[in-house]
DNA sequence: ACGCATCGTCGATACGCATCGACAAATCGA
DNA sequence: TCGATTTGTCGATGCGTATCGACGATGCGT
C-alpha cells in the first residue's frame, strides 16, 4: 500500500506537503498542488485510517447502539440503521455497529479504545440504564428517544405528543366521539418505552380540550384480546367507534376481528395506525397513518452528532429536538362531515 | 487518556513489557504480570485502537455490506445484521457498515484506507457487479449468497436447492399431485437473486423424481394477480393444490385469496411459506414453514471471515458451504395420510 | 564450578500521518 | 530602496502500540 511518503517522493515534496494538499489547512501553489495530485491518482493513493487517527485523534467514525430485537420490529431498527449509515457517509463519517448485547460496557469500550468520535443510541428508553454511563462519557452522544430526565443530554425523536394529538382532533373531526387506542405489544409496552406515555398524553390532552371519550385498551398480538377491546369499544358508544393501532402487528389483529364482526373501516369504524406509506397501501383497505418519519429523525441524528464533533464540543451541551409528525388519510378513517 | 507509557510506569516496568502481557507473546513472570494488571485496573487502561492498528496493522473490524432495501425485506435484513454483529463481538471484533450507496467504491475505500481487515457482502447476486471488485481486493471476503461463478470466491448461503426439495417432498408425501410456487415479489425477481433459480431448480428435480405436476405462476403483492394464479391452480387439479409462497408479502396477499374462494389452508389446501417460527405462529392459522437460517448463515459468515483473518491468508482462498434448511410442520398443511 | 540454554525484561525502532516551527521567496507599503 | 508581511515549502517531532534485538539472571547438566 502506498503512503504519503510515497507520493511526496513520486512528487518530488515533502511528506508534510503532501498532507496539506489533502487537509488544505496551508495554502499550496497551483503548481505542487497538481504534482501533488497526479501522483495521488497514479499511485492510487489512500490514507491510513489508523494512521490519521493516532496523529489527528480523530476517527470519524460514529458508533451506533442498535437495541436488542423484539423480532417485529426489526424492520423499523433497519429503517433507522441504514438512513444513519446513509447520512454518516454524506458526513464523511463511518458507522460502527454496537449492540445492546455488551451492554454499558460496550459504550465504554469503544469510546475507551478510541474506535469512535461518538456515539447515537437508538431506543432510548425513560429511564434508560445507560444514562449514567452515557453522562460520565467524553464524547458527544445523542440520543434517539427522550429520557424522563434529559438534562445534560442531547436529545431527538419524533414529536409523538403531537402524534397523539392528530390522530384525536383527526377523528374527532370525522364525527366520532368515542376513541379507542390499542396498547402496543407487550415487549414495547413492558420496556417502559416512554413514548407510549408522550403519545398518550397527547391523545388525553386533545381528547379532553375537544371534549371526546378515549378508552385505553389492552393490544398486543393476542386475537382474543384485542376481540375484548374491540367489544367493549363498541358498547361504549352508540355511534361508531374510531381504533388507534399504533403497532403493525396489532394492526393485524385489529383488522381481521374487525372482519370478523362484519365491521368495515372507513364505513363502519375508523382506524388509524403507524406505518409506512408503503406498507399502508399494501393493506386491503389502504390504512390511514400517522407517520413518525424514522429517516428524518435519523437523518438529523447525524447532522446534530456532526455538528458537535465539529464544534469539537467540551462544554456539556444539552438539547432536545422535536420531529414534527405528518397524518395522513387514507381509506381506513372516514371522512369528516361536509362543512366542518 | 491513560496509555500504555502510563501503565508502565505505574507498575514500574517497560512500556514493552505491558505489551507482552496483554499479547501473552513472551513469557512474563507471575509477580510483573499482577502488578501491571493491577496498574491497568487502576488506570482503566484500554489501548488506542488506532495505533494498535497502525502498528499491528490490523483493525479487529469487519466491513459489512449492507444491500439495498426493498422495504418489504428489512426485518429480514435486520435479523443478518444484528446477529453478524453480535457473532463478530465474540470473536473480538467489531463490524463497521457499508452501504450499498457508495457501490463498489465504497469497497475500495474502506479496504484502501485500511479501516478493516476484511469485508462480508451481504445478498450476493448472480451477476454481482462487485465481484470483478472484490476478485481484486487484498482483504478476505465472505459473499452471503452464491454466485453463477464462485471460483476464487468465498461463499455461504443457505441450501435453496434443498428447501426447494423438502417442500415438494413434502407436499407430494401429504398427497398433492400438483404444487404451485408463486414468484417472490417484483423487487427481488428483478434483480435476479440467484437463490429463486436454485430454489426452483430443487421443487422441479423433486418434483421429476416424484412424478408431481408443478406450476410456476406469479406472485408479487397485487392481490388479483395472485388471485389468478390460485384460480389457475385450482383449474389444474381434481384433487387439492399445494402453495409455496416464500416471501412474507405474498403469503398475506394469499391467504386473503384463499380465504375469499372459501378455501381454508390445511383443510382444503397446503400452504408452505418461508418465515421465522414466531412470526408463522402469529398467523390466525399457524403456518407450516421452510425456514432458512439466517441466522445460522449469519454466524458461520462470520467465523469463516475470521477464520482467515487469523490464518493470514494470503493465497487465493475458494470454499462454498451450504446451510441446510429446516421444514416445520404447523397448521396450514395437510397431514400426511397415514402409513406413507 | 563452569559453560550453556532459557526466562524475563528493557530500550529502541517502526508504523503513517498531522502539525509546528523555520525559512526562503515573493509581495507590499512607504 | 528597504523593512515588514505574506506565501509556499521543508524538516522534525509526536501520536500509542507492537516487535525485535540485547542482556542480565536463573536453572541445567556435567
Amino acid at each position: 500500500m502506498p503512503t504519503s511518503k510515497d507520493v511526496a517522493q513520486a512528487a518530488g515534496v515533502a511528506q508534510s506537503t503532501v498532507s496539506y494538499v489533502l487537509s488544505g489547512k496551508r495554502p499550496i501553489s497551483e503548481k505542487t498542488r497538481k504534482k501533488v495530485e497526479d501522483a495521488i491518482e497514479h499511485l492510487t493513493y489512500q490514507p491510513n485510517a489508523g494512521a490519521r487517527a493516532l496523529a489527528s485523534r480523530r476517527t470519524r467514525v460514529i458508533g451506533l447502539v442498535i437495541p436488542f430485537i423484539p423480532e417485529l420490529h426489526m424492520a423499523s431498527i433497519m429503517e433507522f440503521v441504514s438512513v444513519i449509515a446513509n447520512t454518516a457517509r454524506r458526513y464523511d463519517h463511518d458507522i460502527l455497529l454496537v449492540t445492546e448485547d455488551e451492554g454499558a460496557a460496550g459504550l465504554r469500550r469503544v469510546v475507551g479504545q478510541q474506535i469512535c468520535d461518538g456515539l447515537i443510541l437508538m431506543q432510548v428508553e425513560g429511564d434508560d440504564e445507560r444514562l449514567p454511563v452515557v453522562r460520565g462519557l467524553k464524547v458527544p452522544v445523542v440520543l434517539i428517544g427522550i429520557p424522563h430526565d434529559p438534562s445534560g443530554l442531547v436529545c431527538i425523536d419524533a414529536d409523538f405528543e403531537m402524534a397523539g394529538k392528530q390522530c384525536v382532533q383527526d377523528l374527532a373531526a370525522a364525527g366520532h366521539d368515542v376513541i379507542c387506542v390499542l396498547d402496543w405489544q407487550r415487549e414495547v409496552v413492558d420496556r417502559h418505552v416512554n413514548y407510549v406515555e408522550r403519545f398518550m398524553s397527547g391523545t388525553n390532552q386533545a381528547a379532553e380540550s375537544i371534549g371526546v371519550r378515549m378508552l385505553h385498551l389492552p393490544g398486543g398480538t393476542d386475537r382474543d384480546v384485542i376481540a375484548d377491546s374491540v367489544d367493549k369499544a363498541l358498547a361504549e358508544t352508540t355511534g361508531m367507534p374510531a381504533f388507534i393501532a399504533p403497532d403493525g402487528t396489532v394492526q393485524d389483529v385489529l383488522r381481521r376481528v374487525l372482519s370478523s364482526r362484519g365491521l368495515t373501516p372507513g364505513k363502519d369504524v375508523s382506524v388509524i395506525g403507524s406505518a409506512s406509506p408503503t406498507l399502508a397501501e399494501l393493506q386491503p383497505i389502504p390504512l390511514s397513518t400517522i407517520d413518525l418519519r424514522p429517516a428524518e429523525v435519523s437523518r438529523r441524528a447525524v447532522k446534530i452528532m456532526c455538528d458537535l464533533l465539529e464544534a469539537d464540543s467540551q462544554g456539556p451541551t444539552e438539547s432536545l429536538e422535536l420531529v414534527p409528525t405528518v397524518i395522513t388519510h387514507r381509506s381506513s378513517t372516514l371522512r369528516p362531515p361536509r362543512g366542518s
